[in-house]
This record gives C-alpha cells, structure tokens and sequence, in this order.
DNA sequence: GTCTATACTTCGATAGAC
DNA sequence: GTCTATCGAAGTATAGAC
C-alpha cells in the first residue's frame, strides 16, 4: 500500500452507537413521524447517508432501538422468577427491576408511551412477545400469591398496571410538571429512585392483601 | 334576489364538528405529525380548503380539539370538591368522574399519552392550567384527608398516578392487549367501567388507610 | 466508510373561480 | 361555503465520487 495513499474507509468505531443513542433520543422526544434523519445526521455529527449506510431505513433504525432496549427487561425478569421464592419476595424484586428499567432511559419511555398510542403498529411479532412477557411476569407472580392464599384475587391487568402505571406515569411526566410549576409557580416535588420503589411496594402489599 | 341566482354560501352544520371529531379520531391514533389534513378532509368527506376555512391551521384544529376536552372534565371535578363532603366520598366521586371522562373519549386519551411524551409541547399556558386543575384537585382532596388524619400521608403526586394512572394504562393499552391476545392466543380479560371504578376506588381506600 | 448532490414524494397552505 | 389547482417547503432515500 502506497504511503501517499488516502485512507478511505477507517471505521469509526463510535459511529453505529451515536446514531442509536442520538436516534432514540429523537425518537422519544418527537415521535416516529416527526423525527427527521436529517437532524439525527446533525445531532449526531454524522453524515446523512452514513445512517442509511448502517440501516436500511428510518424504520429498520427505530425497530433497532425498541428490540435493544425490550430485550434485556425481559432476561432481567425472566431472571426473578427461575429463582423459587415466595410470591411477595418475588413481587418485590420485580419492581426493583421495573423501577430501574423505566429510569434506565428516559427517551425509551417516551417511545413506549407513543407506542402504546398507536396501538403498538410498529411492533412485530417478536416485540408483542417480548411485552406479554413482561405483562405475564407480574401475572404469574400475583396468580400464585393468589393461589397460596397469600394475595387476595385481584383483575389480573388491572393489578398489574396498578403496580407498574404510577411509576410510568410519575416519571413521563415529570417534564410536564416542571412545566407546570414553572409556569404557575407551585411546588410538585419530584421523588428519588428508592422512594418510587417503596411507594410502588406499598401499594401493591396494600392492594394485594388478604381481606 | 333573483330567483335564478345560485346558493353557492349554504351553510353545512354538521362540517365543523364532523372535521373535529375526524381530526380527533386521525391525531389520537397517528398523531399530530403523522396526521395528514389531506387524511382528515377525506374521511370528514369535506373539501381540504374547507378544513382551512374553520381553522386558520393544523396546529389550531389540534388545539380546538384539546380544549374541548380538558374543559368539561375540570368543571365537574371542580362541581365534586364545591360540596363539603369528607375526602373519602370526595375521593369515591373524583374517582368515578375522571374514570368517565377517560372512557368518554379514546382518541382523546390517546392524544392525551402522545402529549405527556411530547412534554406538551402543544399545550399553552391555557391547556398547561387545566392539567393543573386537574393534578391540584386530587391532591387538595388527599390533602385534606390526610391533615384530618382520615388518610396516611403519602408523596402527592405518586399517590396522584397510583389512582389515575391505572385506569389511564389498562384503557390506553387495550388495542395493545387485543394483539397480544390474537397473536399469542391468551386471554387478557377485558373490565367494564364498574369494575374499573370499583378497582381504583380499592386501591386508593387501601393505599390512603392510617397504619 | 464518508461525503456531495439530487431525484422523488408528500404535505401544509393558498389563490381564485363559482 | 365549496371547489380545483397549485405553490413551496420538507423529508426519505439513493447515486456516485473519493
């Protein structure tokens, strides 16, 4: 190879990443449709046609980000359950894992949100299962606190969301509620990790215990 | 007026509120930036200029539809806490009432989701102080509870979501619920509107109650 | 792998006749 | 109030040089 010749094709190695991460970002704070590949290739220094040389469309790219991010909750959940411990320990660790999980990214919240909206169109096969696999994890826990007389009977969707939707909501919310008191001048405390996680466990002893 | 001369200004009564519920029906489940006035105008069966002769914009007709709703539901939670009841029976009514108006409208609770995602970026100083009539109308309620030490004392805005966000979730998720169904071939039980009402009326009594 | 330039399409909005 | 026709701005995606 020739010492004066250019170097053409150096990979760099940040390149794939900073696309995900930029795009995720966008994705979550604007939606499907109003997110441009013109700003991702901006915010995230890279050329346009670099994304569509990583993926093969907008779409292929925003599938990427919702499979890496759904993937590992699930593994972490599935995880709980292998271990054989009494359904309220159980109920526990779950939303320890829950609670982490929504904090661990905030645009994957918005992305979930605007999923949800849409009736989960953008979503395969694959991706449904990964969701009923969270849904039937919290399920399967309840039903057999349930059976062991532990828990009382409970509507199985509604227990769950009890558990899992004030944590969802509390924290997509939060830039609404700034703006809120920004706006009107009162005061919304916000709340830490461990005081979300105490709260959700709270409610759900308090839900879930026998009459 | 000549007899021979045209009627070309015969008004249509049902063109503006049909654009509206159109239009509500096309942001709730696409979005505002997916949403196509092109769209809006052929499933309303007006004309596009039409769309432009009611509404100055996309963004003005988004914003009509939103006030509409938010409105009617901050009137009557602010009707309920008018009456000096004790905050458990004020409580059993807010619950009763905003489980009605989440149930009064899909494609608004879809665009209610889409727009705590977004950051309400759409919303102005208006929409911003009835979400805060809203949010402040339970919290002054829980708030009186718990100094008349009636209710145990929790963080306002978590015990806020943990009665609203449930019922928010499990009706937003519905579609999501029926592919999961269809797909995988479980069975994810539906709840009619007592049953929710009977659930997070439950859940707050039960979440509220002094140790 | 990276860039420039551009083809092709869609969409919000308006002009102007009736 | 209602229509047709169209402008102009964005935006996805690709071709092709290096």
């Amino acid at each position: 190879m020739s010492p004066l010749a250019r170097r053409p094709a150096a990979p760099a190695p940040g390149t794939r990443s900073r696309i995900l991460a930029t795009a995720a970002e966008e994705f979550g704070a604007r939606g499907f449709a109003a997110t441009t590949v013109d700003r991702i290739a901006r915010r995230a220094r890279v050329n346009k046609a670099m994304i569509y040389y990583h993926f093969p469309s907008k779409r292929a790219l925003y599938t990427a980000i919702v499979r890496s991010h759904f993937a590992p909750i699930v593994e972490r959940l599935a995880a709980i359950t292998a271990q054989q411990a009494p359904p309220d320990q159980q109920l526990d660790l779950l939303i320890q894992t829950l609670v982490e999980a929504i904090d661990a990214s905030k645009p994957f919240l918005s992305i979930f949100l605007r999923e949800i909206a849409d009736g989960a169109v953008h979503l395969g096969s694959e991706d449904l299962a990964l969701l009923a696999g969270i849904f039937g994890t919290v399920r399967s826990v309840i039903a057999e606190g349930t059976s062991q007389k532990v828990f009382q009977p409970v509507h199985p969707a509604l227990a769950h969301f009890t558990i899992i939707a004030p944590v969802i909501m509390f924290r997509a919310t939060a830039p609404v509620r700034a703006r809120i008191e920004a706006t009107r001048g009162v005061v919304i405390p916000d709340a830490d990790r461990s005081t979300v996680v105490s709260h959700a466990r709270m409610v759900a002893r308090r839900m879930l215990a026998p009459q």
